[in-house]
DNA sequence: CTCTCATTCAAACGTCCGTTTGAACTATGC
DNA sequence: GCATAGTTCAAACGGACGTTTGAATGAGAG
Protein backbone atom coordinates (compact mmCIF):
# COMPACT_ATOMS: atom_id res chain seq x y z
CA UNK A 1 0.00 0.00 0.00
CA UNK A 2 2.63 2.37 0.85
CA UNK A 3 4.38 3.83 -2.44
CA UNK A 4 4.32 1.78 -5.50
CA UNK A 5 5.84 3.74 -8.57
CA UNK A 6 6.52 6.89 -7.32
CA UNK A 7 9.79 8.22 -9.07
CA UNK A 8 8.82 8.04 -12.98
CA UNK A 9 5.54 7.24 -14.51
CA UNK A 10 5.96 5.43 -16.95
CA UNK A 11 7.85 2.61 -14.53
CA UNK A 12 5.97 -0.77 -14.10
CA UNK A 13 6.81 -3.92 -13.82
CA UNK A 14 6.35 -4.43 -9.98
CA UNK A 15 2.73 -5.56 -10.08
CA UNK A 16 1.25 -6.19 -13.73
CA UNK A 17 2.82 -6.75 -16.77
CA UNK A 18 0.33 -4.39 -18.71
CA UNK A 19 0.83 -0.83 -17.50
CA UNK A 20 -2.47 0.65 -16.12
CA UNK A 21 -3.47 3.85 -15.91
CA UNK A 22 -4.08 6.03 -13.28
CA UNK A 23 -8.05 6.12 -14.52
CA UNK A 24 -8.13 2.88 -14.59
CA UNK A 25 -6.52 1.80 -11.22
CA UNK A 26 -8.87 4.13 -9.59
CA UNK A 27 -12.04 2.65 -10.86
CA UNK A 28 -10.44 -1.10 -10.24
CA UNK A 29 -9.88 0.55 -6.02
CA UNK A 30 -13.47 2.61 -6.36
CA UNK A 31 -14.73 -1.11 -7.16
CA UNK A 32 -12.92 -2.40 -4.48
CA UNK A 33 -13.33 -0.24 -1.79
CA UNK A 34 -17.15 1.16 -2.44
CA UNK A 35 -17.89 -2.42 -2.51
CA UNK A 36 -16.46 -3.02 1.09
CA UNK A 37 -17.24 -0.13 2.81
CA UNK A 38 -20.21 1.46 0.67
CA UNK A 39 -20.30 5.33 -0.80
CA UNK A 40 -20.21 6.82 2.23
CA UNK A 41 -18.13 4.97 4.52
CA UNK A 42 -15.05 4.90 1.74
CA UNK A 43 -12.76 8.24 1.55
CA UNK A 44 -11.33 9.36 -1.47
CA UNK A 45 -7.92 9.49 0.68
CA UNK A 46 -8.27 5.53 1.24
CA UNK A 47 -9.04 5.07 -2.36
CA UNK A 48 -6.24 7.34 -3.70
CA UNK A 49 -3.49 5.48 -1.48
CA UNK A 50 -4.57 1.85 -2.37
CA UNK A 51 -4.37 3.23 -6.14
CA UNK A 52 -0.65 4.61 -5.76
CA UNK A 53 -2.45 8.01 -6.69
CA UNK A 54 -2.53 11.47 -5.42
CA UNK A 55 -5.81 13.03 -4.10
CA UNK A 56 -5.96 15.15 -6.54
CA UNK A 57 -6.99 12.75 -9.67
CA UNK A 58 -9.95 11.41 -8.88
CA UNK A 59 -11.25 15.20 -9.70
CA UNK A 60 -8.48 15.35 -12.64
CA UNK A 61 -9.77 12.34 -13.93
CA UNK A 62 -13.64 12.32 -12.97
CA UNK A 63 -14.34 15.13 -11.35
CA UNK A 64 -15.77 14.41 -7.97
CA UNK A 65 -16.24 11.48 -6.31
CA UNK A 66 -20.13 10.69 -6.75
CA UNK A 67 -18.68 10.99 -10.53
CA UNK A 68 -15.99 8.45 -9.97
CA UNK A 69 -18.96 6.07 -8.45
CA UNK A 70 -21.09 6.97 -11.62
CA UNK A 71 -18.18 6.08 -13.83
CA UNK A 72 -17.08 2.52 -11.93
CA UNK A 73 -20.93 1.78 -11.92
CA UNK A 74 -21.26 2.54 -15.79
CA UNK A 75 -17.84 0.31 -16.94
CA UNK A 76 -19.32 -2.43 -14.30
CA UNK A 77 -22.54 -2.64 -15.87
CA UNK A 78 -21.68 -2.84 -19.21
CA UNK A 79 -20.91 -5.95 -20.14
CA UNK A 80 -24.33 -7.30 -17.48
CA UNK A 81 -26.42 -5.26 -19.84
CA UNK A 82 -24.45 -6.41 -22.70
CA UNK A 83 -24.98 -9.83 -22.16
CA UNK A 84 -28.24 -9.73 -20.86
CA UNK A 85 -29.46 -7.98 -24.01
CA UNK A 86 -28.14 -10.23 -26.54
CA UNK A 87 -29.71 -13.21 -24.19
CA UNK A 88 -33.25 -11.50 -23.78
CA UNK A 89 -32.73 -10.29 -27.97
CA UNK A 90 -31.95 -14.16 -28.88
CA UNK A 91 -35.12 -15.63 -26.79
CA UNK A 92 -37.19 -13.26 -28.10
CA UNK A 93 -36.29 -14.12 -31.64
CA UNK A 94 -37.22 -17.69 -31.00
CA UNK A 95 -40.50 -17.43 -29.83
CA UNK A 96 -42.44 -16.96 -26.43
CA UNK A 97 -39.49 -17.28 -23.72
CA UNK A 98 -40.54 -18.82 -20.71
CA UNK A 99 -40.45 -17.49 -17.00
CA UNK A 100 -37.84 -19.47 -16.34
CA UNK A 101 -35.78 -19.28 -19.68
CA UNK A 102 -35.90 -15.02 -18.58
CA UNK A 103 -34.69 -15.72 -14.88
CA UNK A 104 -31.71 -17.35 -16.39
CA UNK A 105 -31.43 -14.68 -18.87
CA UNK A 106 -31.39 -11.90 -15.85
CA UNK A 107 -29.89 -14.03 -13.08
CA UNK A 108 -26.68 -15.35 -15.05
CA UNK A 109 -25.44 -12.45 -16.33
CA UNK A 110 -24.95 -11.02 -12.89
CA UNK A 111 -23.88 -14.04 -11.23
CA UNK A 112 -22.30 -15.98 -13.69
CA UNK A 113 -20.76 -13.95 -15.92
CA UNK A 114 -18.99 -11.77 -13.06
CA UNK A 115 -18.61 -14.52 -10.62
CA UNK A 116 -16.56 -16.37 -13.50
CA UNK A 117 -13.74 -14.56 -13.92
CA UNK A 118 -12.00 -14.86 -10.59
CA UNK A 119 -11.16 -12.03 -7.88
CA UNK A 120 -11.85 -9.31 -10.08
CA UNK A 121 -15.22 -10.70 -10.74
CA UNK A 122 -16.28 -11.10 -7.30
CA UNK A 123 -15.19 -7.42 -6.41
CA UNK A 124 -17.33 -6.44 -9.41
CA UNK A 125 -20.18 -8.14 -8.27
CA UNK A 126 -19.56 -7.13 -4.71
CA UNK A 127 -19.44 -3.13 -6.07
CA UNK A 128 -22.97 -3.74 -8.38
CA UNK A 129 -24.91 -5.27 -5.49
CA UNK A 130 -23.43 -3.08 -3.07
CA UNK A 131 -24.72 0.12 -4.83
CA UNK A 132 -27.57 -1.21 -6.00
CA UNK A 133 -29.09 -1.09 -2.49
CA UNK A 134 -27.50 1.52 -1.09
CA UNK A 135 -28.75 3.60 2.06
CA UNK A 136 -28.67 6.83 0.00
CA UNK A 137 -31.86 7.21 -2.64
CA UNK A 138 -29.28 9.25 -4.80
CA UNK A 139 -26.99 6.19 -5.10
CA UNK A 140 -29.21 3.62 -5.72
CA UNK A 141 -31.34 5.93 -8.65
CA UNK A 142 -27.60 6.27 -9.89
CA UNK A 143 -27.41 2.44 -10.22
CA UNK A 144 -31.04 2.43 -11.69
CA UNK A 145 -30.14 4.67 -14.45
CA UNK A 146 -27.87 2.49 -15.36
CA UNK A 147 -29.35 -0.84 -15.10
CA UNK A 148 -33.27 0.18 -15.94
CA UNK A 149 -33.30 0.35 -19.73
CA UNK A 150 -32.78 -3.53 -19.99
CA UNK A 151 -34.35 -4.52 -16.88
CA UNK A 152 -37.99 -3.00 -17.92
CA UNK A 153 -37.45 -5.37 -21.02
CA UNK A 154 -37.15 -8.13 -18.74
CA UNK A 155 -40.45 -7.17 -16.76
CA UNK A 156 -42.29 -6.50 -19.67
CA UNK A 157 -41.25 -10.43 -21.18
CA UNK A 158 -42.04 -11.47 -17.71
CA UNK A 159 -45.80 -10.52 -17.88
CA UNK A 160 -46.08 -11.97 -20.81
CA UNK A 161 -44.87 -15.51 -19.86
CA UNK A 162 -47.06 -14.85 -16.70
CA UNK A 163 -50.17 -13.98 -18.53
CA UNK A 164 -52.18 -16.20 -15.47
CA UNK A 165 -50.26 -13.74 -12.71
CA UNK A 166 -51.43 -10.53 -12.60
CA UNK A 167 -49.32 -7.49 -13.55
CA UNK A 168 -48.90 -6.10 -10.10
CA UNK A 169 -47.81 -9.90 -9.21
CA UNK A 170 -45.42 -10.37 -11.44
CA UNK A 171 -44.08 -6.79 -10.77
CA UNK A 172 -43.76 -7.88 -7.26
CA UNK A 173 -42.14 -11.05 -8.20
CA UNK A 174 -39.77 -8.73 -10.29
CA UNK A 175 -38.10 -6.58 -7.98
CA UNK A 176 -37.46 -9.74 -5.50
CA UNK A 177 -35.67 -10.92 -7.98
CA UNK A 178 -33.90 -7.93 -8.50
CA UNK A 179 -33.22 -7.51 -4.50
CA UNK A 180 -32.01 -11.53 -3.94
CA UNK A 181 -29.77 -11.06 -6.98
CA UNK A 182 -27.82 -7.79 -5.32
CA UNK A 183 -27.81 -8.99 -2.03
CA UNK A 184 -25.82 -12.08 -2.90
CA UNK A 185 -24.29 -10.41 -5.32
CA UNK A 186 -22.75 -7.93 -2.28
CA UNK A 187 -22.49 -11.26 -0.50
CA UNK A 188 -24.31 -9.57 2.49
CA UNK A 189 -26.24 -12.95 2.74
CA UNK A 190 -22.60 -15.47 3.34
CA UNK A 191 -22.21 -14.40 7.06
CA UNK A 192 -19.42 -16.34 6.97
CA UNK A 193 -16.79 -14.51 4.84
CA UNK A 194 -14.45 -16.38 2.30
CA UNK A 195 -17.30 -19.52 2.21
CA UNK A 196 -17.50 -19.19 -1.25
CA UNK A 197 -15.47 -20.35 -3.24
CA UNK A 198 -15.43 -19.59 -7.27
CA UNK A 199 -16.82 -23.62 -7.95
CA UNK A 200 -19.88 -21.98 -5.98
CA UNK A 201 -20.46 -19.47 -8.31
CA UNK A 202 -22.35 -21.60 -10.84
CA UNK A 203 -24.29 -23.71 -7.86
CA UNK A 204 -25.24 -20.36 -6.25
CA UNK A 205 -26.97 -19.37 -10.12
CA UNK A 206 -28.68 -22.49 -10.06
CA UNK A 207 -30.08 -22.85 -6.55
CA UNK A 208 -31.24 -19.17 -6.86
CA UNK A 209 -32.90 -19.63 -10.79
CA UNK A 210 -34.74 -23.07 -9.01
CA UNK A 211 -36.01 -20.46 -6.04
CA UNK A 212 -37.02 -17.97 -8.04
CA UNK A 213 -38.95 -19.95 -10.91
CA UNK A 214 -40.60 -21.63 -8.28
CA UNK A 215 -41.46 -18.31 -6.47
CA UNK A 216 -43.02 -17.17 -9.88
CA UNK A 217 -44.79 -20.19 -10.99
CA UNK A 218 -46.59 -20.96 -8.31
CA UNK A 219 -46.08 -17.98 -5.45
CA UNK A 220 -47.63 -15.25 -7.66
CA UNK A 221 -51.60 -13.71 -7.28
CA UNK A 222 -53.25 -14.03 -9.61
CA UNK B 1 -13.60 9.87 31.12
CA UNK B 2 -17.08 11.55 32.60
CA UNK B 3 -19.29 9.91 34.52
CA UNK B 4 -22.31 8.50 32.86
CA UNK B 5 -23.20 5.53 34.56
CA UNK B 6 -26.66 5.98 35.93
CA UNK B 7 -28.92 5.24 33.49
CA UNK B 8 -32.32 5.98 36.08
CA UNK B 9 -34.34 2.92 34.52
CA UNK B 10 -36.60 2.28 37.08
CA UNK B 11 -38.29 5.29 37.91
CA UNK B 12 -39.91 5.82 34.06
CA UNK B 13 -43.54 5.35 33.47
CA UNK B 14 -44.09 2.52 31.47
CA UNK B 15 -47.07 4.83 29.11
CA UNK B 16 -45.47 8.18 27.72
CA UNK B 17 -45.58 10.71 29.81
CA UNK B 18 -46.85 14.40 27.68
CA UNK B 19 -43.28 14.80 27.02
CA UNK B 20 -40.08 12.76 25.69
CA UNK B 21 -37.27 12.53 27.55
CA UNK B 22 -33.73 13.57 25.82
CA UNK B 23 -33.02 9.75 25.50
CA UNK B 24 -35.98 8.67 24.13
CA UNK B 25 -36.04 11.77 21.36
CA UNK B 26 -32.61 10.71 20.71
CA UNK B 27 -33.78 7.03 20.01
CA UNK B 28 -36.96 8.07 17.97
CA UNK B 29 -35.62 10.67 16.03
CA UNK B 30 -31.76 7.68 15.16
CA UNK B 31 -34.32 5.25 14.02
CA UNK B 32 -35.72 7.95 11.90
CA UNK B 33 -32.82 9.39 10.07
CA UNK B 34 -30.36 6.26 10.33
CA UNK B 35 -33.09 4.47 8.37
CA UNK B 36 -32.90 7.42 5.76
CA UNK B 37 -29.33 7.80 5.10
CA UNK B 38 -27.63 5.12 6.74
CA UNK B 39 -25.30 4.73 10.07
CA UNK B 40 -22.31 6.85 7.78
CA UNK B 41 -24.78 8.73 5.80
CA UNK B 42 -26.35 9.77 9.47
CA UNK B 43 -24.45 12.67 11.40
CA UNK B 44 -25.25 13.34 15.03
CA UNK B 45 -25.41 16.56 14.78
CA UNK B 46 -28.21 15.98 12.49
CA UNK B 47 -29.56 14.12 14.89
CA UNK B 48 -29.60 16.12 17.71
CA UNK B 49 -30.60 19.15 15.79
CA UNK B 50 -33.78 16.79 14.65
CA UNK B 51 -34.58 15.84 18.29
CA UNK B 52 -33.95 19.66 19.40
CA UNK B 53 -31.16 18.12 22.02
CA UNK B 54 -27.39 19.39 22.40
CA UNK B 55 -24.64 17.48 20.55
CA UNK B 56 -23.23 16.26 23.79
CA UNK B 57 -26.35 14.82 24.73
CA UNK B 58 -25.21 11.77 22.68
CA UNK B 59 -22.34 10.91 24.35
CA UNK B 60 -23.54 11.79 27.93
CA UNK B 61 -26.88 8.98 27.16
CA UNK B 62 -25.20 6.60 25.42
CA UNK B 63 -21.33 6.84 25.04
CA UNK B 64 -21.39 7.05 21.36
CA UNK B 65 -22.82 7.35 17.91
CA UNK B 66 -22.45 3.23 17.40
CA UNK B 67 -23.47 2.94 21.08
CA UNK B 68 -26.60 5.11 20.30
CA UNK B 69 -27.16 2.94 17.21
CA UNK B 70 -26.99 -0.45 19.24
CA UNK B 71 -29.52 1.31 21.39
CA UNK B 72 -32.10 1.80 19.08
CA UNK B 73 -31.49 -2.04 17.19
CA UNK B 74 -32.02 -3.33 20.74
CA UNK B 75 -35.31 -1.25 21.64
CA UNK B 76 -36.24 -2.03 18.11
CA UNK B 77 -36.12 -5.64 18.01
CA UNK B 78 -37.51 -6.20 21.24
CA UNK B 79 -41.12 -6.66 20.27
CA UNK B 80 -40.54 -8.22 17.20
CA UNK B 81 -38.22 -10.90 18.63
CA UNK B 82 -40.53 -11.24 21.73
CA UNK B 83 -43.44 -12.02 18.61
CA UNK B 84 -41.52 -14.34 17.05
CA UNK B 85 -40.43 -16.29 19.73
CA UNK B 86 -44.19 -16.12 21.47
CA UNK B 87 -45.55 -17.16 17.78
CA UNK B 88 -42.63 -20.15 17.25
CA UNK B 89 -43.54 -21.40 21.01
CA UNK B 90 -47.09 -21.30 20.55
CA UNK B 91 -46.91 -23.44 17.13
CA UNK B 92 -44.12 -26.08 18.68
CA UNK B 93 -46.80 -26.74 21.50
CA UNK B 94 -49.48 -27.88 19.11
CA UNK B 95 -47.14 -30.29 16.96
CA UNK B 96 -44.68 -29.72 13.92
CA UNK B 97 -45.17 -26.87 12.35
CA UNK B 98 -45.65 -26.77 8.41
CA UNK B 99 -43.19 -24.48 6.38
CA UNK B 100 -46.07 -22.13 5.72
CA UNK B 101 -46.95 -21.27 9.17
CA UNK B 102 -43.24 -21.15 10.12
CA UNK B 103 -42.65 -18.20 7.43
CA UNK B 104 -45.71 -16.80 8.12
CA UNK B 105 -44.63 -16.49 11.90
CA UNK B 106 -41.45 -15.35 11.05
CA UNK B 107 -42.56 -12.48 8.66
CA UNK B 108 -45.38 -11.76 9.93
CA UNK B 109 -43.95 -9.59 12.95
CA UNK B 110 -41.06 -8.00 10.78
CA UNK B 111 -44.01 -6.50 8.32
CA UNK B 112 -47.11 -6.69 9.91
CA UNK B 113 -46.69 -5.69 13.69
CA UNK B 114 -44.28 -3.25 12.70
CA UNK B 115 -46.11 -1.65 9.76
CA UNK B 116 -49.36 -1.73 11.30
CA UNK B 117 -49.23 1.07 14.00
CA UNK B 118 -48.88 4.11 11.40
CA UNK B 119 -45.87 6.02 11.08
CA UNK B 120 -43.92 5.08 13.45
CA UNK B 121 -43.83 1.68 12.69
CA UNK B 122 -42.86 1.80 9.19
CA UNK B 123 -40.15 4.32 10.53
CA UNK B 124 -39.02 1.46 12.87
CA UNK B 125 -39.54 -1.48 9.96
CA UNK B 126 -37.32 1.19 7.40
CA UNK B 127 -34.45 1.53 10.61
CA UNK B 128 -34.28 -2.51 10.82
CA UNK B 129 -34.15 -3.20 7.82
CA UNK B 130 -31.29 -0.61 6.43
CA UNK B 131 -29.19 -1.76 9.34
CA UNK B 132 -29.59 -5.52 8.49
CA UNK B 133 -27.73 -4.99 5.26
CA UNK B 134 -25.70 -1.58 5.84
CA UNK B 135 -23.12 -1.65 4.10
CA UNK B 136 -20.75 -2.53 6.98
CA UNK B 137 -19.99 -5.71 8.56
CA UNK B 138 -19.72 -3.90 11.62
CA UNK B 139 -22.92 -2.73 11.69
CA UNK B 140 -24.39 -5.50 10.04
CA UNK B 141 -23.13 -8.32 12.76
CA UNK B 142 -24.16 -5.71 15.81
CA UNK B 143 -27.75 -6.38 14.20
CA UNK B 144 -27.37 -10.32 13.49
CA UNK B 145 -26.16 -10.03 17.45
CA UNK B 146 -29.59 -8.60 18.30
CA UNK B 147 -31.59 -11.24 15.92
CA UNK B 148 -29.70 -14.49 16.25
CA UNK B 149 -30.73 -16.44 18.78
CA UNK B 150 -34.72 -16.35 17.67
CA UNK B 151 -33.67 -16.57 13.87
CA UNK B 152 -31.44 -19.53 15.04
CA UNK B 153 -34.53 -21.49 16.26
CA UNK B 154 -36.52 -20.67 13.05
CA UNK B 155 -33.47 -21.94 10.91
CA UNK B 156 -33.78 -25.10 13.20
CA UNK B 157 -37.91 -25.60 12.80
CA UNK B 158 -37.45 -25.14 9.03
CA UNK B 159 -35.16 -27.77 8.22
CA UNK B 160 -37.54 -30.17 10.39
CA UNK B 161 -40.37 -29.09 8.57
CA UNK B 162 -38.78 -29.87 4.84
CA UNK B 163 -37.36 -32.59 5.38
CA UNK B 164 -36.92 -33.49 1.79
CA UNK B 165 -35.06 -30.71 1.44
CA UNK B 166 -30.90 -31.12 2.15
CA UNK B 167 -29.77 -28.47 4.85
CA UNK B 168 -27.88 -26.60 3.33
CA UNK B 169 -30.71 -25.85 0.77
CA UNK B 170 -33.27 -24.89 3.42
CA UNK B 171 -30.52 -22.16 5.11
CA UNK B 172 -30.31 -20.97 1.30
CA UNK B 173 -33.85 -20.28 1.35
CA UNK B 174 -33.64 -18.99 4.64
CA UNK B 175 -31.41 -16.19 3.74
CA UNK B 176 -33.65 -15.10 0.96
CA UNK B 177 -36.32 -15.22 3.70
CA UNK B 178 -34.16 -12.64 5.72
CA UNK B 179 -33.01 -10.61 2.62
CA UNK B 180 -36.12 -10.11 1.33
CA UNK B 181 -38.02 -9.19 4.58
CA UNK B 182 -34.75 -6.62 5.07
CA UNK B 183 -35.56 -5.22 1.73
CA UNK B 184 -39.45 -4.74 1.75
CA UNK B 185 -38.62 -3.06 5.12
CA UNK B 186 -36.32 -0.76 4.36
CA UNK B 187 -38.50 0.28 1.55
CA UNK B 188 -35.62 -0.55 -0.71
CA UNK B 189 -37.63 -2.19 -3.12
CA UNK B 190 -40.36 0.20 -3.63
CA UNK B 191 -38.43 2.56 -6.53
CA UNK B 192 -41.48 5.07 -5.73
CA UNK B 193 -41.46 6.95 -2.86
CA UNK B 194 -44.98 7.28 -0.78
CA UNK B 195 -46.48 4.48 -2.89
CA UNK B 196 -47.43 2.03 -0.12
CA UNK B 197 -50.01 2.96 2.30
CA UNK B 198 -51.13 1.44 5.78
CA UNK B 199 -53.82 -0.78 4.12
CA UNK B 200 -50.70 -2.64 1.49
CA UNK B 201 -48.95 -3.60 4.33
CA UNK B 202 -50.77 -6.87 5.03
CA UNK B 203 -51.16 -7.42 1.20
CA UNK B 204 -47.24 -7.03 0.87
CA UNK B 205 -46.86 -9.18 3.85
CA UNK B 206 -49.37 -11.89 2.31
CA UNK B 207 -47.56 -11.66 -1.00
CA UNK B 208 -44.31 -12.08 0.47
CA UNK B 209 -45.25 -15.22 2.46
CA UNK B 210 -47.26 -16.43 -0.86
CA UNK B 211 -44.15 -15.99 -2.95
CA UNK B 212 -42.01 -17.43 -0.18
CA UNK B 213 -43.94 -20.58 0.29
CA UNK B 214 -43.67 -21.44 -3.27
CA UNK B 215 -40.06 -21.33 -2.81
CA UNK B 216 -39.81 -23.45 0.04
CA UNK B 217 -41.95 -25.71 -1.29
CA UNK B 218 -40.45 -26.74 -4.45
CA UNK B 219 -37.68 -24.41 -5.47
CA UNK B 220 -34.80 -26.23 -2.75
CA UNK B 221 -32.72 -28.84 -3.71
CA UNK B 222 -33.04 -32.32 -2.14
C1' DC C 1 -31.92 27.58 52.79
C1' DT C 2 -27.90 24.50 51.27
C1' DC C 3 -26.14 20.52 49.30
C1' DT C 4 -26.26 17.05 45.78
C1' DC C 5 -26.26 15.23 41.53
C1' DA C 6 -28.18 14.19 37.14
C1' DT C 7 -28.79 16.74 33.07
C1' DT C 8 -28.10 20.41 29.60
C1' DC C 9 -25.43 23.83 27.42
C1' DA C 10 -22.06 26.60 24.39
C1' DA C 11 -17.71 26.09 22.93
C1' DA C 12 -13.84 24.00 21.52
C1' DC C 13 -10.92 19.78 20.58
C1' DG C 14 -8.28 17.29 16.88
C1' DT C 15 -9.16 14.70 12.80
C1' DC C 16 -10.84 13.62 8.53
C1' DC C 17 -13.54 14.97 4.59
C1' DG C 18 -14.05 16.41 -0.67
C1' DT C 19 -12.19 19.83 -3.31
C1' DT C 20 -8.98 23.34 -5.23
C1' DT C 21 -4.67 25.49 -6.33
C1' DG C 22 -0.51 26.39 -8.81
C1' DA C 23 3.75 24.67 -9.72
C1' DA C 24 6.45 20.72 -11.58
C1' DC C 25 6.96 17.03 -14.53
C1' DT C 26 6.39 14.32 -19.04
C1' DA C 27 5.97 13.52 -23.84
C1' DT C 28 5.45 15.15 -28.30
C1' DG C 29 5.71 18.53 -32.35
C1' DC C 30 8.04 22.24 -34.10
C1' DG D 1 16.39 24.87 -28.68
C1' DC D 2 11.03 26.42 -27.59
C1' DA D 3 6.09 25.69 -27.17
C1' DT D 4 2.29 22.99 -25.92
C1' DA D 5 -0.88 20.01 -23.86
C1' DG D 6 -1.65 16.24 -20.63
C1' DT D 7 -0.73 14.58 -16.20
C1' DT D 8 1.02 14.35 -11.41
C1' DC D 9 2.40 16.52 -7.31
C1' DA D 10 2.56 18.64 -2.38
C1' DA D 11 0.01 21.68 0.01
C1' DA D 12 -3.67 23.97 1.51
C1' DC D 13 -8.75 25.31 1.50
C1' DG D 14 -13.15 25.59 4.29
C1' DG D 15 -16.18 22.73 6.43
C1' DA D 16 -18.19 18.72 8.77
C1' DC D 17 -17.29 15.03 11.68
C1' DG D 18 -17.41 12.48 16.54
C1' DT D 19 -15.96 13.58 20.86
C1' DT D 20 -14.66 16.19 25.10
C1' DT D 21 -14.74 19.87 28.38
C1' DG D 22 -16.25 22.66 32.18
C1' DA D 23 -19.55 25.62 33.58
C1' DA D 24 -24.64 26.50 34.06
C1' DT D 25 -29.19 24.64 35.12
C1' DG D 26 -32.82 22.48 37.66
C1' DA D 27 -35.29 19.51 40.74
C1' DG D 28 -35.27 16.91 45.15
C1' DA D 29 -33.61 15.84 49.97
C1' DG D 30 -32.01 17.25 54.33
Amino acid sequence: MPARAVAGGKENSVETPPVESTRERLLNIAEQRFGEGGYEGTSLRAITVAAAANIAAVNYHFGSKEALLRAAVARAMAPVNTERRRRLDQLEAAGQPTAEQLIRAFIEPGLDLVLRRGERGAIVARFIGRVAFDPSRRIRELYAAEADPVEARYLAALQQALPRAAPESVAFGYVNMLGLLALHQSQALSRAPGTEDVDDASRLAENLIAFLVAAFDRGLRA
